[in-house]
DNA sequence: ACCTGAACACCGTTCAAGT
DNA sequence: ACCTGAACACCGTTCAAGT
C-alpha cells in the first residue's frame, strides 16, 4: 500500500460555491427537479447536507444559481455587428429555447427568478436590441417586458411538459399523442377550437411555434413604433 | 343540553370533491402555496389526511382543480356579440390577469397545467376569437400559443413575486423598490439598459405592461395576416 | 474558516382497521 | 362506500461539535 501523502485532502477539490452549483446542474439534468435533493447533492460531493450551507443560503439560492449559469452561457454570444437588431432578438431567443430545451429545469426556475440575475440578464440584452430597434423610451420597458413574459411563459410550460413526460415515463410525442386524443373527445359544443386543433397538435414543431410568437410580437413593435 | 338529532353527521356536510376544492382555494387564498398541505386541509374540514385521497388523486391533481374553478369563473363571462375580436381576446386577457391578482397561486398553478382543463378552457376562448380575427387555420394554433404563453408568462411572474413579497413579509411596492435600487447599483458597463429603466420600474403599473403586451401581439397578428 | 452528521420539524402518501 | 389516523419514507434546515 502506498503511503499517503501528507496533508492529503479529504476530496479531490475542496467545497466551493461553483464545485456545488456545477455538482446541482449536472443532477437536475439526469435526475430532473425532484431528484435535487441536499442529501443527493451532498452524497456526490463526498459530504454531509450541513456542509452545503456554509456555502449558499437555501434551496431557493441553489436553483437560481444554477439556472444563472445555463443562462449566462446562452446570453454570452456576443451580438454580430453585422445582424440587425431583430435577428439578434430572435437568436437570444433562439438561444434561450435551446438551453431550456436541453435543460427543462431552467423553465421553472426562471419562473421563480423574477428581479434575480438570471432575468436581469435577460432583459439587459433584450433591452439593448429594443433600444437599437428605435422603441421610444417610455414605451421600452413594456416593450421588452413583453418579450421577455412571452419567452419565460414558453419556458415554463416546456419545463412543465418535460417533467410531466419524465413522471410518466413517457417521451414527448407520446405526451402531445395523448395531449391530442384527449381533446379530439371534448365535447364539441364546449371546445369546438380545441377539437379542431387537436390534430395539428401531433405535428407541431414547438421550436416553429416560439419563433412565431417572437415573429408576431417583433411585427407588433414594428407596427407600434414605425421608423 | 339539547338532545342530539338522530343520525346527526360528523360534519355539517359530508366530505365531497367540490367542498375540498373549495377549502383548498380558502387556505391558498390565506396562506398561500406553502400553506396548503394535506394536514392543514384535513383540519379545516374535520377529518383525516387519508379520507382527502378518497375524492383527489394527489396534491397535483388538487392545486389544478381549484386552479380551474378560479379559471372557470374567469372564462364563464359570455362574450358580448356587439364587441369585436380583439375587444374580446383584451377583455378574456384582463379577466385573467385580475383573477391572478387576486389568487396569485393561480398563476404557478397554471404553469404546471400545460394540457389540463384550465388551459384548454383559455386555448378555446381565445382560439374563437382568434379565428374570428381571420387568421388563417394554418396560423391559428401558433397564434393562440403565443397568446396563451404570454398570458401564462406574465401569470407566473406575478405569482412569483407575490410569493417573494410573502416569505419577505414585504409588500409589492417595497418589492419593486428593492429591485430598482439593486438594478440601479449594477455595473454601468454590464447593465446600462437595467440601469436606465430602473427608475420606470418604481412607477410601473403591471396591468398596463400587461395590456400592453397584449396590443403588441394583437397587432402583429393584425400585421400578420391583413384582411 | 470550514466541515460533520445527528436531530428537528415538517412533508405527501399509504393502508390496515373501522363504520 | 367512505372515513380514520398511525406509520412510512422522505424532505429542507439547524447546530453542537469537531478539525
Amino acid at each position: 500500500m502506498a503511503k499517503k501523502s501528507r496533508a492529503a485532502p479529504r476530496r479531490e477539490e475542496s467545497l466551493s460555491r461553483d464545485r456545488i452549483i456545477e455538482a446541482s446542474i449536472e443532477i437536475l439534468d439526469s435526475s430532473g427537479e425532484d431528484g435535487l435533493t441536499f442529501r443527493a447533492l451532498s452524497e456526490r460531493l463526498a459530504t454531509g447536507p450541513g456542509a452545503l450551507y456554509w456555502h449558499i443560503a437555501d434551496k431557493s439560492d441553489l436553483l437560481t444559481a444554477a439556472c444563472d449559469a445555463v443562462v449566462a452561457r446562452a446570453m454570452a454570444a456576443p451580438a454580430v455587428a453585422t445582424t440587425t437588431p431583430r435577428e439578434t432578438i430572435c437568436a437570444l431567443a433562439l438561444g434561450l429555447f435551446d438551453a431550456i430545451d436541453a435543460h427543462p429545469w431552467v423553465g421553472s426556475a426562471l419562473t421563480r427568478a423574477s428581479g434575480r440575475l438570471p432575468i436581469v440578464r435577460i432583459i439587459e440584452r433584450l433591452g439593448q436590441q429594443v433600444c437599437a430597434l428605435g422603441v421610444p423610451r417610455a414605451h421600452q420597458w413594456a416593450t421588452v417586458s413583453a418579450l421577455l413574459h412571452y419567452i419565460v411563459g414558453v419556458a415554463g410550460q416546456n419545463a412543465a411538459n418535460a417533467q410531466v413526460a419524465r413522471t410518466q415515463g413517457s417521451d414527448r410525442s407520446e405526451f402531445l399523442d395523448a395531449m391530442a386524443t384527449t381533446w379530439s373527445h371534448l365535447d364539441p359544443d364546449d371546445y369546438p377550437f380545441a377539437r379542431s386543433v387537436a390534430a395539428q397538435l401531433r405535428a407541431h414543431d414547438d421550436r416553429v411555434d416560439f419563433l412565431a410568437g417572437v415573429d408576431l410580437i417583433l411585427r407588433g413593435i414594428g407596427a407600434a413604433h414605425p421608423r
